[in-house]
DNA sequence: TATAATGTCTATACTTAGTATAGGGTCAAG
DNA sequence: CTTGACCCTATACTAAGTATAGACATTATA
């Protein structure tokens, strides 16, 4: 299949499909005469793994990382286990850091009210500190 | 004062400096006989005030548009308030996002255990959806 | 006075994960 | 033979900095 259609069938963009190339996630395609990349089954396959691992948030680097695990597929999938876990406490310590954010945020929401002037706007004079 | 000096007292790097001139959230400074770059005090609390708002995650565009406001003093300040508002429900809707994210991953690493090998892998296969 | 050590300058490249364009080639239908 | 749909490469852009190279300025020391 051409491009265009491995891109309907993941529901990636044809830019992205080649940037993955470029990246070397994605395998070089054979290419038809008229220099077009032509995909298979196992293309798609790889396309729409990738695509929920960065559904996940999984990085790139990551992801790449998964996929050389695959290759070996009677070695131990402890690294995959652990790389999960890691992901796990990456998203949690961001979710701690917005949850903090938001507490500053809404503290100093608190310290003006719309009828101030830019002059004695509580908000602005909490961030000159 | 030299740019070295504002460093030390704001917290910014020189590189980080020089960055937010070139974007236009400092003024050109003027300059020493040598080309260095002269700061003053207000230079120093814009840049401090700048530094707030990026610790609170406010975009440069946003921060712009405050530092614009405060040119205008005798302004309303519901705008800012509107902004600080805005900004607060955007950190929320990532908060949800991560923490959606996080339920999708704790469930995904349910499904194996560190004995399997990389064919059999419970999240592996979650992945090949 | 010479030189070494800092401090500073500009310009450029790099990061992430794509997205968006320009300018061209390929292929099928009418 | 031209139109339209599809595809190609190469390049630039996004955000918010960080990190260099290579040069110039200033200050301290020998």
């Amino acid at each position: 299949m051409q491009i265009g259609e491995l891109a309907k069938q993941t529901g990636c963009s044809i830019q992205t499909i080649r940037f993955y190339e470029r990246k070397g996630l994605l395998d070089k395609p054979s290419r038809s005469e008229g220099n077009y990349r032509l995909y298979d089954k196992a293309a798609a396959d790889r396309l729409i793994f990738i695509k929920q691992c960065r559904a996940l948030d999984i990085s790139m680097k990551e992801v790449e990382r998964l996929l050389e695990q695959k290759n070996s597929p009677n070695q131990s999938c402890a690294n995959v286990n652990l790389l999960i876990e890691e992901h796990i406490a990456q998203v949690d310590a961001k979710i701690d850091e917005l949850q903090q954010l938001k507490t500053v945020l809404a503290d100093m929401s608190q310290k003006c009210s719309n009828e101030n002037t830019i002059k004695t706007c509580g908000i602005l004079s909490e961030l000159e500190r």
